[in-house]
RNA sequence: GCUCUCGUCGUCUAAAGGAUAUGACAUCGGCCUCCGAAGCCGAAAAUCCAGGUUCAAUUCCUGGCGAGAGCACCA
């Protein structure tokens, strides 16, 4: 509803004969206003300095009424600024209606009759579900719900790599240490995948330093390109295994996959692609091994098709798009993928773009930058020394259970839980997306300052004076006729227009493709909650005061709950 | 070597060319007989370097320096 006062000020300057796009930020400082337009331009346009540009188009600003239905109060020129200030009575009106009567705030329909896929995590069985897979998962569930947010039918897919070098690796390592396999399957799914792990560890490292093994590992990928009997039995248990580990993950971190793609399923129709292209013209031969030649329009060459005749991970990904479009006829296709495939993602929505040109401007790449843990040594799965994801996620509850451990509250593991999984999630979607991280246990799971328990804090405190003063957190009837006070104070106004621009933030996110503008907003929201709070006393406030300020807190609630319900965190009752 | 990212307080970070560069952590100093102090208020602290474009540059351009990634049969 913000966009409805940017459109009252814009009325007004438009009026006053300013002529084009028309922006407008905000002031410093509150006291200075609440909306600002610069000047620079017009006083160009005009050949005047733009103070007086200002100080000019205020006398032109018809200057607003004294009426009771005026949303801008007064106008002002600071310096080069024309800043206008909001009437709070208005603005609380507004705002307190839009958020309590209607369900929807914050929601779009622009999104609506066109499909979709985020394709997010991807990890590869039989190897480990490493930090990057975290942030991936994290990012593209936030991404996913920002999108369904406006309107769009969001598919959430996942494309795993079963087939390939990293398996045969992994299936000659077990070869190795057959007698500890076959110990492992009664074993817990961790245990079974601590051994995958290592498997892999033993057959990377050999593969690189010894010329025999890797024959052996290379006839293991033709076994499994081939569907070789010999190895299937061994090779269907690994992967089981891989994908029951995954799906705890899943479960813990709140997502779920509406289809799940593997490379074992698309591999072929990706060879064939190729291998049609390359009659086309579209590839080129190059010492045994087909490639897309994309250093003939600035991009790189690329080997599609290997010189044993094995698809590479570029022809699946023809195979994939090919089979997504076929599926869901997709108006857009997300990978939420590291930045390190940034290059080849260019070259493959290239060729892609020449075979299917239907796929054209449709592939997207949504860059994920690196995670880092703080104070740690970078991080190889082929040196086996990786954290992975779950135990990053243990060792957060872990911190959160001991902080907890003073709390006399029921059902704490639960709670535990929770609260440990929104200090994840709010810390790896605090920063852009695509920008590497640094990721600090203990900061994430601060007690204070900008983190998830500092944005739950806010609304179980909410919660507990809502059933203080009697009415329960979701008692408040929609049609409520709400009385706005005669004095609003700073603070109120200052929430009130951070409540407003819940909207505009949610369609911001959608835009950038960025869940990050969600996360300082909540935050955004959670301080100026505090400030107001600090300086306002609701219980012992006057019969008016005190309902108004309910009512802004329960809105306050509502944003908060449905902000972080964006990013994929869930909010407590306590904590 | 070529290409692509990225360099902001001690640390983690924010600013689709615009007002005194945003917050947080840590540090120092205040505020609980009062709605949850997991809170609030205050202090100190930063745009890698050199040019250029512009009325205006953290932002755009050029050149350094520094970090990371990609660059043929891995995924």
């Amino acid at each position: 509803m913000i966009q409805e006062i940017k459109k009252n000020i814009i009325d007004l300057l438009t009026a006053a004969g300013v002529m084009g796009d028309i922006e407008l930020s905000s002031p410093p400082k509150p006291e200075m206003g609440d909306f600002a337009f610069a000047c620079f331009g017009i006083a160009k346009e005009k050949g005047e300095n733009p103070a007086t540009a200002a100080k000019n188009l205020v006398e032109k600003i018809s200057p607003p009424v004294d009426g009771e239905e005026d949303l801008i109060v007064k106008v002002q020129a600071f310096g080069p600024y024309v800043n206008f200030f909001v009437d709070s009575q208005e603005l609380a009106k507004t705002v307190l209606k839009n958020i309590l009567e209607n369900k929807k705030f914050g929601t779009h329909t622009f999104g609506q009759g066109q499909t979709i896929l985020v394709e997010y995590a991807c990890p590869n069985p039989m190897k480990v579900f490493h930090l990057g897979h975290l942030r991936n998962l994290i990012t593209g569930e936030a991404m996913a719900r920002i999108l369904e947010n406006a309107g769009y039918d969001v598919k959430r897919v996942n494309y795993q790599g079963d087939v390939g070098m990293h398996i045969a690796k992994s299936l000659w390592g077990i070869n190795q240490m057959n007698d500890v396999f076959a110990s492992m399957k009664n074993k817990s799914v961790e245990e079974q995948v601590a051994f995958l792990g290592k498997a892999y560890a033993l057959g990377a490292t050999k593969f690189e330093e010894d010329a025999a093994t890797q024959a052996e590992i290379l006839e293991y990928n033709r076994k499994i390109y081939e569907h070789d009997w010999e190895i299937q039995d061994v090779y269907q248990t690994a992967r089981v295994w891989s994908l029951e580990y995954f799906d705890t993950i899943y479960t813990k971190l709140g997502t779920r996959f509406d289809r799940l793609y593997f490379e074992s399923e698309v591999f072929n129709e990706g060879k064939k692609m190729v291998l049609d292209g390359l009659e086309k013209g579209i590839f080129k031969k190059s010492d045994g091994a087909i490639i897309f030649p994309g250093s003939e329009c600035g991009l790189h060459d690329r080997v599609f098709i290997n010189s044993q005749g094995f698809p590479t991970y570029e022809a699946k990904d023809l195979g994939l798009a090919k089979l997504h479009f076929t599926e869901y006829k997709p108006d857009k296709v997300i990978h939420v993928v590291g930045k390190e495939q940034t290059e080849y993602f260019k070259v493959v929505f290239q060729a892609l773009s020449v075979i299917l040109p239907k796929t054209k401007d449709k592939e997207l790449h949504l860059v994920g930058g690196y995670l880092q843990l703080k104070g740690d040594e970078k991080m190889s799965s082929r040196k086996g020394n990786v954290i992975s994801g779950d135990e990053l996620v243990m060792s957060v509850e872990n911190n959160v259970r001991k902080i907890m451990a003073e709390r006399d509250i029921q059902h704490k593991e639960f709670i535990v839980n929770k609260v440990s999984i929104a200090a994840l999630k709010y810390t790896m979607l605090r920063v852009n997306a695509s920008e590497d991280m640094a990721f600090d246990v203990q900061e994430s799971v601060s007690i204070s300052g900008d983190s998830g328990s500092y944005v739950l804090y806010i609304v179980t405190r909410i919660r507990s004076l809502l059933v203080k003063a009697g009415v329960l957190p979701n008692s408040i009837e929609l049609n409520v006729s709400v009385k706005i006070p005669e004095e609003i104070g700073a603070e109120e106004k200052q929430l009130l227009l951070v409540l407003a621009r819940f909207s505009e933030v949610t369609q911001q996110a959608v835009n950038e493709f960025n869940p990050s503008v969600i996360t300082k907003y909540v935050f955004a929201l959670a301080q100026a909650f505090n400030v107001f709070y600090q300086t306002c006393s609701v219980l012992d406030a006057a019969t008016e005061q005190k309902q108004f300020r309910l009512y802004l807190a329960q809105a306050v609630a509502r944003v908060m709950t449905d902000g972080l319900y964006l990013l994929g965190i869930e909010t407590v009752e306590e904590m």
